[in-house]
DNA sequence: TTCCTTGCAAACGATTTGCATTGGA
DNA sequence: TCCAATGCAAATCGTTTGCAAGGAA
């Protein structure tokens, strides 16, 4: 998707905030993985050319802009990836061994089965939902 | 709930681990809370008299022996709850804001369609799910 | 006596921040 | 020029662990 930088570039635009040479990298990173990544993960994936601390700047960043969203995994570390209004909706497998997250899309039908269980869970009103996350904890083949 | 201390003396028993004044005082803080508490929270539940560090070993003994299950939420803080086989299966309302976490349990039939769900998603045979967690993220009525 | 548990303090790992420097619009 | 971004080191925060003392079986 080469679109979607442009649609990040945008959005950053708006906020005085640069799509700096690092920043580009970050988010290819992001875009190439098939789920979220962690700090840690990201400066191995990036071949260590870019400090901790400002990998970390950047996904605050990236998160409070809301072109990255945070996933808190086993072990008490975050991972991030692109929001899903640059994705598209999905949720994930959770490997609780290694801690490994792997996106997963569901079929449009079951989604919609989703959709209102958590209607129907949120109908108290004192809640306000923004969204929902469903986690398939297991282990996954690597550990297995 | 006098049978859950009855199962959990039953569970701890079998494996040489005692159901200390401590361990039963934190057990009965989680069973009083109304959703997955912290080390520091259950720290201040309890009137600051038992220390973070026997908090956090009890914390482990309970996860590894399956009476406790943990919650990965927001900010790194990993949260602890009574085990499903002693609660009964449910989910959360989690708040991206605070990070509180709120039990709830959804209705039958549509708990059936969730597991449907699962079951369609992981059919590729190359993880193998141990259970699921619907998270529904939004605001709590306190940070609105 | 034999282990498990507890407390305190030190150690750790993930993440954040202060500060001086660099770089882009 | 002006402000955001970067790099390094030090600081924080949640959590873990070493070790010696206390307690139950």
């Amino acid at each position: 998707m080469a679109n979607t930088e442009q649609l990040i570039m945008q959005r950053l635009g708006e906020t005085g905030i640069r799509y700096s040479a690092g920043r580009k990298a970050l988010i290819r990173a992001l875009s190439k993985a098939d789920g979220p990544r962690s700090a840690a993960e990201l400066y191995e994936d990036l071949g260590r050319t870019i400090p901790l601390s400002s990998l970390y700047r950047s996904l605050a960043i990236l998160d409070k802009t809301e072109v990255l969203s945070p996933h808190h995994g086993v072990k008490g570390v975050t991972r991030y990836e692109l929001a899903e209004w640059l994705t598209g909706h999905h949720h994930h497998l959770v490997c609780i061994s290694c801690g490994t997250v792997d996106d997963i899309t569901p079929p449009p039908d079951l989604e919609a089965d989703l959709e209102s269980v958590v209607k129907s869970l949120t109908s108290s009103g004192r809640f306000f939902p923004r969204g929902h996350a469903l986690e398939i904890e297991g282990i996954c083949s690597e550990c297995a």
